[in-house]
DNA sequence: GCAAAAGTGTTTACAGTACACCCATGG
DNA sequence: CCATGGGTGTACTGTAAACACTTTTGC
């Protein structure tokens, strides 16, 4: 049995799966690590809770050090508390993952952003992670796809405006499986979510596709009638 | 910025939602607390964890000084990190939720024992529970109405031997709605999960119903070959 | 005029839903 | 013989799935 101040000779600290779309695949945010231990290879990017921080807050400060974006979609997946996990001392960590609309200059121009890369998720998959990372990383990216089924959170790593053939290849992305052209768009424009922006793309070398938005005040009250979202 | 030191000022405790079924309602296991702080509220059953134990047998470890069981299904749900959760210090808990069989003798002859007690979940989420357990306790059963949907872990509240009513019935008390008993029949049947013992019911005042068991390998044997659980 | 992706309907099969009566047992 | 829950089938409806050709634009 413990004495008492046993038990607060622990820390706990986040990581977060950092996931965005690159119009062709799912990608997460690996950080090259600098320092023992596991010097040399990538792993999420995390750090350590303030005493006076809560676990949402310091989830997102994570995100913040390594991305300029405000607004940002944040979920938590789980805990990761097996004793051996940290080889420096008894780390509990919380697992959380983000969803951002990559842009040219996503990548903050911090300290970290010398060591911050995007890897496709399969590539990362493979990846000999630090820490328990790869594990974390397979929770994190199950949950996004068990999410994305039922919630309409895809759209947080589309451009505002998107097309419906890009949406779709989101969820082929994700889902790691093709879909029916003809079925998805029925399915996705028969519940009532999206806006029609009466605008086309530009700048591509064949015929234009209609912009879209998502609504999610429409959403919002479709919800509270009993809808629910099905991919 | 904190010194290092200052992060290993912290503690973490498991909470654990035990659930259980009495043939009428779905159950809950609270506490009746007798130290402060929060001196005779109910709370969940829950401890801080050992510095070199894993957090999941840390909550297996709360389960097992309530309830005299082996082998119960036992999933983590999330973490709850709030600075101000826990008034006398930084405590991050991570909670759990397990499913057990409620028999006459379950609740231990432990010092908890005289503490303990069951409610109906009804009846528990409308206490005004310690520290922030009524946020834990709706997260985690949100997190078993969403799983009984998908997972063949309804089974875990029921007698090894049950009829096809009581599932319905636990069906019905988990997510509270009715349902129709020749579509339940059919759908429960054709999916093969299920053993017909050749055993009756015993005891009753009525017709008596034929018993049935749950079949774990049959049920995995049918996944790997795609299909889903679904209610 | 050619390459490339956008856009569009119909048919078929399966799964979900609604619904009512007879049966077996204990008391 | 009565009260209680056990057990069963069919018709209807709506959603998912399969599938191919025409249109619009840039070059």
């Amino acid at each position: 049995m413990a004495e008492i101040e046993e038990f607060f000779k622990s820390a706990f600290s986040v990581d977060n799966v950092i996931f965005g779309f690159d119009q062709v695949d799912l990608k997460v945010i690996l950080i090259r690590r600098g320092a023992s231990p596991f010097k040399d290879k990538w792993a999420l990017p995390g750090d350590l809770v303030y005493p006076n921080e809560d676990l949402d807050v310091a989830a997102a400060r994570v995100l913040a050090e390594l991305v300029d974006l405000r607004g940002v979609y944040l979920e938590q997946v789980q805990a990761f508390g097996a004793v051996d996990r940290h080889p420096l001392g008894r780390v509990i960590t919380v697992a959380y993952y983000s969803l951002i609309k990559i842009q040219d200059d996503v990548l903050h121009a911090s300290s970290w952003a010398e060591v911050a890369r995007w890897h496709s998720i399969q590539d990362a998959l493979e990846l000999d992670l630090a820490f328990d990372h790869r594990t974390i990383l397979e929770a994190c990216f199950e949950r996004l796809q068990r999410r994305v089924k039922t919630q309409p959170v895809g759209f947080e790593l589309l451009p505002v405006a998107f097309t419906l053939t890009e949406l779709q290849q989101l969820y082929e992305a994700i889902l790691g499986v093709p879909m029916d052209k003809r079925n998805f768009r029925k399915k996705i424009l028969a519940m009532n979510i999206l806006v029609d922006l009466n605008r086309l793309q530009e700048g591509v070398a064949h015929r234009p596709a209609k912009l879209y938005q998502f609504d999610p005040d429409r959403y919002e009250a479709l919800t509270k009638d009993g809808f629910t979202f099905q991919i």
